[in-house]
DNA sequence: AGGCCCTCCTGTAAGC
DNA sequence: TGCTTACAGGAGGGCC
């Protein structure tokens, strides 16, 4: 579930109970997610101090001083800090015992989350080898997507989702960012014009900062650490609004299905 | 290289 | 009411 705002929601929610702490003791109750949890975990982190949250596309990175661990939400992953004694809940998958008596909790149903070890070369890690700019950093530029979507037969949707081209975009914000941009999803990547990409990424920077401003999205079990809501989904302009009017011109908003995952459109204010 | 499909899970809601 | 089915916000890996 979460995207970017989400996962920088989360982190920032974390960081000021983390940064300073101790991990005392760490907690694989399951440890089949995403990839198997390495059991060495335990050893690498007993009495380490967390040193710094930081985020990196969707990941999460628990720097510590004796290397860095990877978090990743995956589709229905939340983080909580709780006292150590709170009764766990089913599917808290992972835990860390902090120094003053809280706990981490990776709670995560569907477990397609992932923790991963990435030692004191995170920035190296194979995983974040690939990826593309910050969509918020000024590498993320109208000069940088137009360059990189020459050619690409592949549509908008997929394009923005592909995180190769950009960091940290899922389906909510992609299809979010082409309709503030008044592009259709469905058109090919390859399309853009000069004028198109420059809208496209400004779209992209203000939704993404609009959605973290609120708190990130809540459409289903989201949470920030402190169990509130986001409030993103008052703003959605076409995300899960099918048949319903347009805030622009009224028209009913559409949705399409490509590769088995819906977008959504308004198909007069988008071309 | 790029594009497409599959897969890993469970919870929820819609449909019958 | 209860059972079945579809769908959900990710993304790496493999295949063509």
């Amino acid at each position: 579930m979460p995207e970017l705002p989400e996962v920088e929601t989360t982190r920032r929610g974390v960081a000021p109970l983390l940064t300073g702490r101790h991990i005392l003791n760490v907690h694989l109750r399951q440890p089949k997610l995403r990839w198997p949890v390495p059991r060495s975990l335990k050893t690498r982190l007993h009495n380490q101090r967390i040193v710094a949250v930081r985020r990196r596309a969707k990941y999460l990175l628990l720097d510590t001083t004796a290397g860095t661990v990877m978090l990743h939400l995956g589709m229905s992953g939340s983080l909580a800090v709780v006292t150590t004694d709170t009764p766990w809940r089913k599917h808290d998958h992972i835990v860390f015992d902090l120094d003053d008596g809280h706990s981490l909790r990776l709670h995560d149903p569907r477990r397609f989350g992932a923790v991963v070890w990435a030692g004191h070369a995170p920035d190296q890690h194979k995983l974040l080898q690939a990826i593309g700019p910050e969509p918020l950093s000024s590498d993320f530029t109208a000069a940088y997507l137009f360059r990189v979507s020459r050619k690409r037969k592949r549509n908008l949707r997929d394009f923005l989702l592909d995180g190769r081209v950009v960091a940290g975009i899922g389906n909510i914000y992609a299809s979010e960012a082409l309709f503030l941009s008044g592009i259709r999803p469905g058109r090919a990547a390859g399309r853009l014009t000069r004028a198109d990409a420059t809208r496209l990424t400004d779209a992209i920077k203000s939704v993404l900062k609009q959605a973290i401003r609120q708190g990130g999205t809540t459409l289903r079990d989201f949470r920030h650490t402190d169990g509130q809501p986001g409030y993103f989904q008052q703003t959605l302009n076409v995300y899960g609004r099918e048949h319903k009017p347009c805030r622009h011109c009224g028209s009913p908003i559409k949705r399409k299905v490509q590769g088995g995952r819906a977008y959504f459109y308004c198909p007069r204010c988008q071309n």
